[in-house]
DNA sequence: AATTGTAAGCGCTTACAATT
DNA sequence: AATTGTAAGCGCTTACAATT
């Protein structure tokens, strides 16, 4: 059997170890405001007796400090945990918070219900870290009121501090990669460039129109490759995705891959978009990278587990997890920052020897 | 410019809107407190001033309530976020806590550190959802005593309620399905079997030896299938792999498939250590499924990505989060639950017509 | 009878006072 | 001078009293 304890107290403790309730408190909190000899005695005494240490709610209250930091997500807590490149972020952060004995509160961008209970833990949070997207939810809105630090992640905005990758530099790179084969018919998977709810054929005109930064940036990239190389644009098919699924990259390559003038080259907003390209391109048939070129985007570690391996633009996401922590802790200076990305060189892409 | 707010308390409100503090906390959680008109009045005038509602951490301390839920990982937070399993399970706990406005605190298992402020969050903690492993550590140790109510999933314990899979059951039906095709030479990538570090040859008399639940169950379902196909142990090749890793995955796969008698069947016990086995062998030009079946173990998403895409045991790791949180929360009666699992007919292991 | 207000106390931290 | 204790108050909830 488990033998349950009551719920102690300092002033339980004050008692059973003759001492005052703020020596208590000291020997946990300021250990120069006793004598060593005392000290010992009383953790070691609150040990004993099955002391803890101070109750959070309690310290929060008094201190206005609870070391719980809140991360505002762009989507639901379920699809950003299952997406790799936000779970490696959340990972590096959670790390670097862990270090510190802070604490972590996924909240949901996408909050609907008004109810007051589901902002309550607002109230607890030291600070937030935002991650992604643009954030028009009534929740961004009252995070912005509340005169508490905030470190913004993957957002294009001046009104924070924020990390961020050079996301056009990037997408250069990797579409420069695959032009370089001299492709005859070029295909982009683009992510959330327009407004549409379902996996659609865009146009260039509808895609200079959206607002999402992180894709407006890749397509820019895009752009000044393709121009770079003349390559054609009405001959350009683009796929636009709404949302960052295996089943949408399958779909949208499906639509690529049945076009008349089949494409050779495949140029991807992400890493997902890029495998389900891969995955119904070896299941149609189509020789990769002979016969069709595939580029991706975020370096996720799944890109490297296929066969053929991916060519992608390695972000590193876990550093920008933790660059974000220790900006937001004060151990790093606040300052904009600007992570590098790398050509990761897998097999679906090859770089043209001349 | 964005402009800064006061922090308001229910004070504030009252002498504002001229009604007394209790008035003010009755419009929020007791609404049958007072008239409809003068609850509407005071929630209207709140949001006009701006306050936010209750301080989260004042509320907790006096109801000793807080809304979070602490959940008890086996390995590091970077570790179980990255993990496709884990998170699936955490998504699908997400989901339902947030529906109840409810928070996740998520505890790394392995906690080195002594420091009383690492415990802090325990002590606003409503209860506890322990995930997988044995926990043996201090951490663990303090919780039974807690008095706080525990549910576990994926540890096989009499101590708590649990929700589980039929392990042994899952991995019978998927080592059958490998056995049927009568192979020569059969293989099993096992997961911390035996107490060693690194990725290492296993017998079949140390595996039983192995303490981790789980695996275990997983193994005497192996072993249940090759005694029913008569299969020679003393033929079989077992690797077994400390940590989940595609990087052991494929260290473990390289050291089966450089065998002198090469295994023409790879039994895993988890997708990422059968994905790790399917690139090996691909890269090696090794036809699958023609000349190596391939069985994993977990139904992960990236399981149905690749080509050929995997055989494996379907089990329901957002449900287990959904029931694990629905029980925790009383919503379901608090019984212990074992969840069915499913073949999962992919092309790396197709079904024997007979 | 229906509505609203008073006041204690949840467990802690910390300025300052009191003691050695 | 070094060590320890006193007491107020962080923001809230709720039993109960007071008012309409």
């Amino acid at each position: 059997m488990i033998e349950y304890k009551k719920k102690l107290t300092i002033k339980d403790m004050a008692k059973a170890l003759n001492v005052s309730t703020a020596t208590i408190s000291n020997a946990f909190n300021r250990p120069d405001q006793l004598s060593e000899s005392l000290r010992l005695r009383i953790i070691e005494g609150c040990q004993r007796l099955g002391y803890e240490g101070p109750n959070a709610a309690a310290r929060s209250l008094r201190t206005g400090v609870s070391g719980i930091v809140g991360v505002l997500l762009a989507d639901s807590l379920s699809y950003c945990i299952s997406d790799p490149v936000a779970s490696q972020f959340l990972a590096g952060l959670a790390d670097v918070l862990d270090q510190r004995q802070c604490n972590m509160l996924l909240l949901p961008g996408q909050e609907e219900q008004t109810s007051y209970k589901s902002r309550q833990m607002e109230s607890m949070v030291d600070g937030y870290i935002i991650y992604g997207g643009l954030h028009p939810s009534k929740r961004f809105q009252r995070l912005l009121q509340q005169s508490k630090p905030i470190i913004a992640v993957d957002v294009d905005t001046t009104d924070f501090i924020t990390v961020n990758i050079d996301n056009q530099e990037g997408a250069y790179r990797s579409a420069r990669l695959a032009l370089q084969h001299r492709p005859q018919k070029v295909a982009i998977i683009s992510l959330r460039l327009t407004p549409v709810s379902s996996v659609s054929w865009a146009t260039c005109d509808a895609c200079y129109a959206s607002p999402a930064s992180v894709s407006r940036s890749r397509w820019l990239g895009y752009m000044q490759a393709l121009q770079e190389y003349n390559y054609p644009l009405e001959q350009l098919s683009v796929v636009d995705v709404p949302v960052n699924t295996h089943r949408n990259a399958c779909m949208a390559a499906f639509m690529l891959l049945s076009q008349e003038e089949r494409p050779d080259v495949i140029i991807c907003m992400s890493d997902r978009m890029a495998l389900g390209a891969l995955q119904v391109a070896l299941q149609q048939h189509i020789a990769v990278p002979n016969d069709l070129k595939i580029v991706g985007f975020d370096g996720i570690a799944e890109s490297q587990f296929t066969h053929p391996t991916l060519t992608t633009v390695q972000q590193y996401n876990e550093l920008k997890g933790q660059m974000a922590g220790n900006m937001f802790l004060g151990l790093t200076p606040r300052q904009n920052v600007i992570l590098p990305t790398d050509m990761l060189m897998g097999e679906t892409c090859p770089e043209v020897m001349s």
